[in-house]
DNA sequence: CGATTTTGACCCGCGC
DNA sequence: GCGCGGGTCAAAATCG
């Protein structure tokens, strides 16, 4: 089943340069032609090459890509783009005259453009900056897109612009502008050379900029393959793992009937299949109770058995039964399978992007944060659907789903806990100058990926729900990957802050739990073996005077834009510490750069470029700086061999 | 009147 | 087997 919203559950993020487009463009579908509006004498239809009339002489090849053969001598461009003489006019104009071109020209011209017409040395107008330029054009002369606009506005077409900037200058002949007497006329024509030449250097320069940004849309989208084959990679490995360590469970529910899969692998199995258009209720017996189909148990029991013939004769019941609900948990790029709430569950093939990216819906991101206010605004509008009370704690825990498209898979929790922090451990947050049982804190837990657009306020929770998934599902695989996730996501967020984040392994659901309430006394929230926590720096200290409604979005960002940026920041990747805890220390490279220009433009290449130029530029000092060590320094080791992570840290808040 | 919230019931896994 | 807790559903109530 298609999924194409995955990873793009956001908007497209659309990859267009941040920098002016100095490159010529031209209208799409749309005709010109050339247009004489003196009755010259080049009123004559011409063939190629001929000349422009601006120093440029023109040529096509078989296929009617157009060469202009300019010489190096840069004759009068008059500015004047509206010459009366000549203009470039759309097709639909009747009265203008026919640009004539002759394409039975030898097939050589392509790569070999015929000998100039005149006098002086000619180089290839493209050999050098604008390679990469689409400069084909329609073979029919009245297909020749022109623009109208300036050379010095956006074209796309060097062609084009420059036989307009020929045509615009002047009805004169090269060697009309040479024997100019007119002094004026000279130093006017010699000033526009040097524009032109300026024009011309802005153009490669453009062009670089373009390449390079080419260069890293491609490297951005290998790297991202390449983190979803590790993905799929580590997916396999845990699946066979669990296939082996499932025999034993497999026997014990193989005589009720219930069949094991794998979870990583029912959740796929479960989540993607449309194709059996299974009623979401068939799964649970209440469920079927009320839809009233009594064969739907029956059924799902035939699913199961059908799908342990195909698959790996094992069974998860909770994900069958979570699934089975209409979920919820399964997005459907297409949309389709989340109507009414209604999932297909079954699908006995699955690629390994989709096992990948239906375990990593599983993971979950939690955030603690200290906050009044009842709920975090995320951007996202949310109906709530339940709630429970939690044992031991007054305030009930209240379900939520994501009601901006319907079936949207997303779903959050939301715990107001009450935090008592024992004074005798000497708890007491210094910063917040509160008494602990004051305090409340609200714990926002999300699950799964939006598979609608979102509006901008809501993209930074959704990827961090994301990215915080595609970390878990390699970090939860090898501690190394743990640590360089920690690693990541700890240089994620700005540099402020010595809050923490806790990756979890742990079943059933892996979590990262970004906890903002400041609390490095480890004794008040007891880690878990296989928990991984890292300082935060980048959370501001005083949550509780801060908006708890940005704090997701923050890190949210952060985060996604580290997810980002991980294969370039981790070439380089300095020690976290140098940051140090404090914003004025912060190098105003990278982190800041980074957010700074996402914050800025919603278009993330164009961020993209911004921050590697920055990063780029910053490197060098950053490696020369990075020797220094502060407090907030973050240190991991891997003390377990069975995959378990500690960590030791080592920052100015631990008490 | 549609959307949202409330709330009791239900399902299911897990531990005893 | 039973109870507990997490999670969900859906009818009823409420809201705008």
């Amino acid at each position: 089943m298609r999924r194409p919203n995955r990873g793009g559950d956001f908007p497209e993020r659309t990859r267009q340069s941040p920098l002016p487009n100095l490159l010529p463009s031209f209208t799409p579908n749309q005709q010109y032609q050339l247009q004489n509006h003196t009755n010259s004498p080049t009123q004559q239809q011409q063939q190629f090459p001929f000349d422009t009339g601006c120093g440029l002489s023109m040529d096509s090849d078989p296929i009617g890509s157009f060469f202009l053969h300019k010489p190096i001598v840069l004759n009068s461009f008059p500015e004047d783009t509206n010459h009366p003489k000549w203009k470039l006019t759309p097709h639909n104009n009747m009265d203008t005259i026919p640009f004539q071109v002759n394409l039975s020209r030898s097939p050589n011209n392509h790569h070999s453009p015929p000998p100039p017409l005149h006098n002086t040395t000619e180089m290839d107008f493209f050999s050098d900056n604008t390679n990469n330029i689409n400069h084909n054009v329609s073979s029919s002369a009245s297909n020749h897109h022109h623009s109208t606009t300036p050379p010095t506005l956006e074209f796309k077409l060097n062609t084009g612009l420059n036989l307009l900037t020929a045509n615009t200058s002047s009805d004169q002949s090269m060697v009309d502008d040479e024997i100019s007497p007119n002094s004026e006329d000279r130093r006017a024509e010699n000033k526009l050379a040097v524009l032109q030449a300026e024009l011309e250097r802005m153009k490669r320069e453009n062009q670089k900029l373009r390449d390079t940004l080419h260069q890293v849309n491609v490297n951005y989208d290998a790297l991202q393959m390449h983190f979803m084959n590790l993905m799929q990679q580590k997916g396999e490995e845990v699946e066979e793992q669990e296939v082996i360590g499932g025999k034993s469970e497999e026997k014990k529910q193989g005589e009720s009937g219930g069949v094991l899969v794998p979870r990583q692998f029912m959740d796929l199995g479960l989540a993607t299949n449309a194709d059996t258009d299974e009623p979401s209720s068939s799964s649970g017996g209440r469920s079927q109770d009320r839809s009233g189909s009594p064969n739907a148990e029956v059924a799902s029991k035939e699913l199961g058995s059908s799908m342990n013939e195909n698959v790996n004769d094992e069974g998860c019941d909770k994900e069958k039964k979570e699934y089975g609900r209409g979920v919820e948990s399964e997005d459907s790029p297409s949309g389709h399978a989340f109507a009414g709430d209604k999932v297909p569950r079954f699908s006995p093939q699955k690629s390994n992007v989709e096992q990948a990216e239906a375990t990593m819906r599983k993971a979950r991101v939690s955030v603690r944060a200290r906050s009044e206010a009842p709920m975090i605004t995320d951007g996202c509008q949310w109906r709530k659907y339940g709630q429970k009370m939690a044992k031991g704690n007054p305030c009930p825990r209240a379900y939520y789903r994501c009601t901006m498209a319907a079936g949207c898979p997303v779903r959050k929790q939301v715990k107001n806990e009450v935090v008592f922090i024992n004074p005798i451990f000497g708890t007491w947050n210094k910063q917040v100058q509160r008494c602990a049982e004051d305090r409340t804190v609200l714990n926002t837990t999300y699950e799964g990926n939006h598979n609608h657009p979102l509006p901008p306020a809501a993209m930074a929770m959704a990827q961090t729900t994301s990215s915080a998934a595609r970390m878990l599902l390699s970090g939860s695989m090898s501690s190394a990957d743990s640590i360089m996730n920690a690693n990541l996501l700890t240089r994620a967020l700005l540099p402020c802050s010595s809050s923490i984040a806790t990756i979890s392994a742990s079943a059933p659901f892996p979590t990262v739990t970004l906890d903002l309430t400041q609390s490095p006394n480890p004794l008040q929230f007891p880690r878990h073996p296989n928990q991984l926590q890292i300082p935060l720096q980048g959370i501001p200290h005083n949550f509780s005077n801060s908006p708890a409604s940005l704090m997701p979005q923050i890190f949210g960002q952060a985060l996604y834009n580290q997810s980002k940026f991980s294969g370039l920041q981790m070439s380089h990747d300095a020690d976290p510490s140098q940051f140090g805890n404090h914003p004025q220390q912060v190098p105003p490279h990278l982190t800041d750069t980074v957010s700074a220009a996402i914050a800025a433009d919603p278009n993330f290449t164009a961020a993209l470029a911004a921050a590697i130029t920055s990063i780029i530029g910053g490197a060098q000092q950053h490696n020369n700086s990075n020797n220094t060590n502060n407090n907030g320094n973050m240190t991991l080791s891997n003390s377990t061999g069975n995959g378990n992570i500690t960590s030791s840290t080592n920052t100015n808040e631990k008490q």
